[in-house]
DNA sequence: ATTCCCAATTGATCTCGGTCAAAGTACCAG
DNA sequence: CTGGTACTTTGACCGAGATCAATTGGGAAT
């Protein structure tokens, strides 16, 4: 159980983890020493894993739970700029401080490298250096699709935005392919939510109810959502039914 | 008059482009190859360098004029998700199609390279392949501090966080520290700082107007702007005087 | 059960920025 | 000088989402 895809393949049946980052359990030989030189810290829910301007000593990956990447002002108005689920990588090779604060958005448990070594193994592994660009490339493929979202969307659009993401993430996990009704707990708050999506947490809750009327969505409780119809979903995302991958 | 800083430095005295990207100049050995495969190429104001979803079999930076990424939704509404000033690099190694559209938002000439030979010199340079990580890096940062504009910032906030931006990297190149006035020509239209901003033209007028009636910023005709305190411009886009670096 | 606590919902009102419309300005070609 | 075009400014009005405030709902602990 550590990382993988640094590596071509982007699922190992060992990894009890959907990992999008380094996987130990692939390509031994170099990765071996990645083995030697893991962790794992756990972190509770509401805890602060890093704080931004902090010097950050180690990369790593999300085993369980979901953690974001968050910016604040001086006056406390705070965007989410990511959202890290299992198998996402966290870690900055080459950079001294941490740029944002990570949060424990639930409990979370993570697999660490402290940075030095990982560097140095980076440096004599050209496949590392080449997958990390790629997952890095990917990171800002998500960003700036969601500045589209923060722009120029509206409430709704950007409320079934982020409900299309959570779907097609959690699709992917279950290899349920995307036909047929999906099934998903929110793992945000009202407020995580507006945090995200640039909105306040009553907008987001007078949203939910309005795509609930409306049955694009079905509500269990507060968390537990059925989408019905991914199509259509996606429609009032404003997306052309394709584009919209983010985190 | 190449690409640069795939190296250490961030300036070549040779060149007459301030590149963050890569240049032939300096460690001779390993890119002069780079030289012979590279080619320019011209485009005028307005027009298309690339279409999003094209393939795009090349990589290059940015020799002089203006370029936007832009992304757009089918009902017309477009969002700019990044600037491209002389020096910056465009392209996106091992990706075969291009995720956004690339405007000349200026006349532009670009130095280009055809993608397969840069990527077989990228295999097999390592400088280059980590060279190209950290701009990634910092292009995703760009575009998460552009996230919380969008998300949580005022429209006052935004012009200035935008003039800001333009004051800084425009202060860069010509070594003029940020003490005393910072004068420069804005590159873009009301309706592109718009597009950037996640406004309306109107509105962008209007708050350019309100700065300068509250002495925030000096208009000489339509573009030209003085700055004559830039702290009290930082504050104005909500910055804690040292954050926001971006494009 | 009762209480406490926190997340979420819902309502009433306000406001910032969008929309629609009309001028104003600079630049170019003829 | 004149007309045309593209960019910009300004005004009047409107509405989506923010703000302020009250209420509901659902666990967990007592």
């Amino acid at each position: 159980m550590t990382l993988k895809a640094l590596y071509e393949h982007t699922n190992c049946e060992e990894c009890p983890i959907r990992h999008r980052a380094v996987c130990a359990h692939c390509e031994k030989d170099e990765l071996e020493a990645l083995e030697k030189i893991k962790y794992y810290r756990s972190f509770e829910a509401g805890q602060t894993i890093i704080w931004s301007g902090d010097p950050m000593n180690f990369v790593g990956s999300v085993v369980s739970g979901i953690a974001s990447l968050t910016q604040t002002m001086e006056d406390g108005r705070t965007q989410m700029v990511g959202l890290l689920l299992p198998s996402d990588f966290v870690g900055r090779p080459g950079r001294e401080t941490a740029p944002y604060d990570v949060q424990a958005t639930t409990d979370v448990v993570m697999c660490c490298f402290r940075k030095k070594p990982f560097e140095e193994m980076m440096a004599s592994t050209p496949h590392i250096a080449h997958r990390l660009l790629q997952m890095t490339l990917d990171e800002l493929d998500a960003a700036r699709e969601w500045m589209l979202v923060l722009g120029r969307k509206t409430a709704r659009e950007k409320i079934a935005s982020l409900l299309s993401i959570i779907a097609r993430r959690d699709a992917s996990v279950n290899k349920t392919g995307i036909t047929g009704p999906i099934v998903f707990d929110l793992p945000l708050t009202r407020e995580a939510m507006a945090d995200y999506l640039g909105l306040t947490l009553e907008t987001v809750s007078r949203q939910i109810s309005a795509l609930k009327k409306d049955t694009v969505i079905t509500l269990e409780g507060k968390r537990h959502v059925t989408i019905p119809d991914m199509g259509r979903l996606m429609e009032e995302a404003g997306d052309d039914a394709d584009g919209g991958f983010l985190v």
